[in-house]
DNA sequence: TCTGGGGTCCTAGGACCC
DNA sequence: TCTGGGGTCCTAGGACCC
């Protein structure tokens, strides 16, 4: 029977702003989206007052302030070297992993030859708290959608322990499924989730129960085979070589809405220049450029304006020279004064290996990564993101639609300036527990 | 006043071809 | 004037994920 482990980080983003800052344990803690928008990761003590998941900062003011709830901006660079750590403990311990997303990681537990599975994940769970600082919760099944189940249960229950062994203990596949509501399923999201609940299936039970035709008539191929998950068929395989990107995407909503051309134009051309760089850490070249500009969409008042412009490049490129003219070009198409802007973006896509079929014909004369991007990619790299920078108007560093961040943790571990400082006393504490 | 960003996959429909 | 069955490729949109 195949085994699959899910580690999933409690509360990761929230549980990551705590580690370097122990007084924050046990107190209710938020973390808030770019802008500050809205709350993208709750301590366990802030769904303890029922804020919840998405809400706009401004609707929970009152709320903050009567629980003295702790609320932090987001910190991606922190968050993704913690990730890098917990991930990289994981691999060292199982046979195989797949990184499915920033806190979560699949494991291949088939062939790990323990007496004990339950006991392993148990020890697993501590070395990583213990050597990352990162609480995290351990669902298997024979499944990834079942163990996904697992793992849910396995944090919510005390018992538990968090680790929930559905293989070892097959009995339990059935109530675990009929405790878990229809929409907490992997790859039930809320549209399927109100129209499944229209026809009676409420549970993951009810789900697996339903007829093959019905489902795929409704839900397609892919509803099809998280039903069969759920029956405990594998439809999923563990995924250990990442696939290569076909599309990457630099897009921010502003801090406030913009309506001057070279404050639109020139946050456009920072962002293909950010676009570009991604394309060419993967090693990759981009076929085409998309870019697009939109007004604030709650805003009822105003009027409504969004409009994007693709263009392909004849030769794939990754040199920020050509994105950035051709995110230009395509913005001259699609700009309207008059309109107040809170959106804008840049899609590369099609993007291809240079060397694979889909460059070409054009092969030889692709240019991804000559001596000039290397150099601002290496310079960028150690003094700064934006250090150096393609064709903005000088008038356009004032960055008026740069983003909120009002308040951002220190980047602890990418950073020297931001180093942790321990002292006797707080290293008496115990900063890990 | 204040509502994220970055992805994937599937499907339907239109244009075009033989 | 009416009439057929396949194909492919592309795009837009909808569903989902974290």
């Amino acid at each position: 029977m195949p085994t699959f482990g899910l580690v999933d980080c409690n509360n990761f983003y929230a549980s990551c702003e705590r580690v370097f800052q122990p007084g924050l344990a046990q107190r209710p803690l938020v973390v808030l989206s770019n802008n500050d928008g809205c709350v993208i990761a709750r301590s366990q003590e802030a769904k303890a007052l029922g804020i919840p998941m998405g809400a706009p900062l401004f609707k929970i003011r009152g709320i903050i302030s009567d629980h003295d709830v702790v609320v932090r901006s987001s910190n991606y660079a922190l968050y993704g070297d913690l990730s890098e750590r917990v991930m990289s403990l994981l691999a060292q311990e199982a046979p195989r992993v797949e990184i499915y997303s920033i806190d979560e990681c699949f494991l291949d537990l088939h062939r790990l030859a323990v007496p004990d599975l339950s006991a392993w994940c148990a020890d697993l769970r501590r070395k990583v708290r213990l050597w990352t600082g990162i609480p995290v919760s351990i669902g298997i099944g024979p499944t990834k959608t079942l163990a996904k189940i697992a793992n849910k249960l396995a944090k919510g229950s005390p018992r538990a322990g968090g680790v929930l062994d559905l293989v070892h203990h097959p009995d339990w596949i059935e109530p675990a499924l009929r405790k878990t509501p229809v929409g907490d399923v992997w790859g039930i999201g809320r549209r399927w989730s109100s129209m499944l609940a229209d026809r009676g299936i409420a549970t993951a039970f009810d789900l697996s129960r339903a007829q093959d035709g019905w489902v795929r008539q409704r839900m397609g191929i892919v509803g099809l085979r998280t039903v069969h998950e759920l029956r405990g068929i594998a439809c999923h395989d563990l995924e250990t070589e990442p696939a290569p990107k076909q599309t990457t995407c630099c897009s921010r909503s502003f801090g406030k809405a913009v309506s001057q051309r070279e404050e639109v134009y020139s946050a456009l051309l920072s962002f293909a220049e950010r676009a570009a760089e991604k394309v060419r850490v993967g090693n990759q070249v981009a076929g085409a450029l998309q870019v697009f500009v939109s007004t604030d969409r709650f805003d009822t008042k105003a009027p409504p304006y969004s409009s994007a412009a693709t263009i392909r490049f004849l030769v794939p490129t990754a040199d920020a020279r050509d994105i950035v003219k051709a995110a230009g070009q395509a913005f001259d198409k699609i700009w309207r004064p008059g309109f107040a802007y809170r959106k804008a973006g840049v899609l590369l896509l099609d993007l291809a290996e240079p060397g694979d079929r889909r460059a070409g014909l054009f092969d030889q004369r692709i240019r991804y990564s000559d001596d000039l991007m290397q150099a601002v990619d290496a310079i960028n790299q150690r003094h700064g993101r934006g250090a150096i920078a393609f064709g903005l108007a000088p008038k356009s560093r004032g960055r008026l639609w740069a983003m909120k961040q009002d308040m951002l943790s220190p980047r602890y571990t990418t950073r020297w300036s931001d180093l942790a400082v321990a002292r006797a006393n707080e290293a008496a504490n115990g900063a890990l527990d």
